[in-house]
DNA sequence: CTTGAACCTGTAGTTGCTACAGGGATTATG
DNA sequence: CATAATCCCTGTAGCAACTACAGGTTCAAG
């Protein structure tokens, strides 16, 4: 598979993988991407095959994977002869970390949704909102509303 | 209710709202809380209101907001006369939020729990894990899964 | 050959803290 | 009163993961 030669510039490169030229300079220099090739005037050319990569990095991103998960996918993914046990470990990892996210936000939302509705627009003074987030017993994702009422 | 004199450190202050001192002194310096007295050996005291004003300032930020949000959350529980319609728009803003970092995150939470699934223990070659982050109609919450194999 | 868009490097800013280093203050104990 | 153990001080630098300039160069089209 003949890679022809690098014949796109920065600015679309980023453009085909849903990101800024900012941020795939910022790729090469921390090394998640290689130095690309030059033109004679020192200006980047890519290839298909950046596309691809950076389009991959861009997704383990946007599915909230860190950049040293990515680093990690990305070295394992090059070596195609792998048994892919631990991309699966990774992955897994980092399916529970998106589970115990899921669960603290979705309390998180119903506590918010219960100040939204105990909000009927009196005065701050008696406002819900404020109170609960004064509260000292209060405890994010445990006791958020049991017993809030029967202190002081 | 006569404030009896700051008598407590940064540290007991920090401990009681949970943070550490080093968030006081930040949340000083950006103005969030106001500087406290000092000791005749520059050390700052705190009474309790401070104690109250950065137990606020904790829960809110537990609870996502934004420092700029907490900042205006501040700025109206200091004017206990005003109707709460704008405390109340602050928080549906930030319930709306919640709500589509919600979907997100539940969309990425079932895709990745069918890489997991999928990714029963070949070589990264065919790892569907790799397959999908390398795709390029992977759209996030939508078409994930589909036709992924038709480009060059 | 000229224009204008795209590109270059390097540095600094963002958010919300956290972690030092290298001192001084306070408090508890002997 | 001396001393040790904490506490606290300021200032700076670091973290993630980019983003946004400034001030200059190169490229592609007309």
């Amino acid at each position: 598979m003949p890679e022809i030669s690098p014949t796109i510039g920065i600015g679309e490169l980023a453009r085909r993988a849903g990101c800024k030229p900012e941020t795939v300079r910022y790729y090469e220099r921390i090394g998640l991407v290689g130095d690309a090739s030059r033109t004679e005037g020192g200006q980047r050319r890519y290839g298909e095959e950046a596309v691809r990569r950076l389009t991959f990095i861009r997704h383990a991103r946007d599915f909230g994977f860190s950049v040293d998960a990515v680093r990690e996918l990305l070295a394992m993914s090059d070596q195609p002869d792998m048994p892919c046990q631990e991309v699966d470990a990774v992955a897994k990892h980092h399916l529970e970390e998106v589970e115990s996210r899921l669960q603290r936000l979705s309390a998180l939302r119903d506590e918010l949704r219960r100040m939204v509705s105990q909000c009927a627009g009196g005065k701050v003074e008696s406002c819900r909102i404020i109170e609960v987030l004064s509260d000292h017993q209060l405890c994010i994702s445990e006791a958020a509303h049991k017993g809030a009422h029967d202190l002081g």
